[in-house]
DNA sequence: TAAGGTACTCACCTATGAGTAAGGAAGAAG
DNA sequence: CTTCTTCCTTACTCATAGGTGAGTACCTTA
C-alpha cells in the first residue's frame, strides 16, 4: 500500500504469475501440505505419505522447491543414506496466502459473502 | 476456523489445486488484471490491450473464465457485433487472495518479515 | 455487387510436463 | 563376496496446453 503505486495490469499479472510458478507442478502442493506445521520428513516417509508419486517425480519436485527456497534439505551422512526435508520460513509463510485462496474458492456460489451488493447489470440484450 | 477441522494434507492440497485451476492458463491472469476494478471492456479492446494474444486464445480463456463464473459476458445485439466483458463479484473477490500471494512473493530473500526467529537447524553434516 | 469490420470457429502443429522402467553409489550386514 | 537399504539418476514415451493461420456469419456502407 505504501511503495508500489505504478503497477500496470501487465506487471501485476506478471508478478502473480512469477509467484504461481513456485506452486506449479503436479505434486508441489501435496508435498507442501505434508510439510506444513514445521514437520520434518525423510524421503522414504514422503514416498509412503504420497503413494501415487514416483521416486523421480518426488525428487524432481523436491529439488525444484529447494532451489526456489521453499523447502530445506538436510543430509545426514550415514549409511544407509538419510535425507530429511522441511519447509523454510518462507515456505511456511505460504500458509496465509493459500488460506486466502481457499476462502475465495469457498465463496463460490455463495452470494453476499464478500460484499453484499447484488450484481446489477446483467445482459443488455 | 469454525467449520472445517477434518482436512487432511491431501484434501487441503486438493482444494487449493481446484482453486488454482481457475487461474491456470497462459492468459487468465492478464485478462483478470485488465478487468479488475469493475472495468468493462469489449473483445476488440481486450485484443488491443493484450497485443501478444491471438483471437483464439483470447476467446478460449474468456469462455473458460465465463464458465467458471469469473467473468460476465454482455452481448449487445447490434450490427457491428458488440460484446463486453467484466468481472463477476466472485472474480473481483480474487483481489485479496492474489494480494496475499504477492506479499508472500515479496517476502522472498527478505528475512524477518513474517516472523523474526532465525532459522536454527541448518544441516546436520 | 463488393469491400470491410467484429466476434468467433476450425484444423493442425509443437513444446513442455508428467509418467514408467530401469539402474547406480555407498557402505553395513552376513 | 554377495546382498540389502536408501536416495537418486537416466532414458524413454505420452498426453495436453498452447500457438498459428485460415475461414465463417453477420450486417453496413458505397
Amino acid at each position: 500500500m505504501s511503495k508500489e503505486e505504478a503497477l500496470t495490469p501487465s506487471s501485476a499479472a506478471d508478478r502473480v504469475e512469477q509467484a504461481l510458478k513456485f506452486l506449479e507442478g503436479r505434486w508441489k502442493l501435496v508435498i507442501l501440505f505434508r510439510l506444513f506445521g514445521g514437520k520434518v520428513l525423510r524421503f522414504s516417509e514422503l514416498e509412503k505419505a504420497i503413494p501415487a508419486i514416483s521416486q523421480k517425480m518426488l525428487i524432481q519436485q523436491l529439488r525444484q522447491m529447494e532451489a526456489d527456497g521453499i523447502v530445506r534439505r538436510i543430509v545426514h551422512h550415514q549409511v544407509p543414506p538419510k535425507v530429511e526435508y522441511c519447509l523454510t520460513d518462507w515456505g511456511q509463510a505460504l500458509c496465509p496466502a493459500l488460506d486466502a485462496l481457499l476462502q475465495w474458492a469457498a465463496a463460490r456460489e455463495r452470494p453476499g459473502e464478500t460484499d453484499a451488493r447484488a450484481q446489477s447489470a446483467r445482459s443488455a440484450s
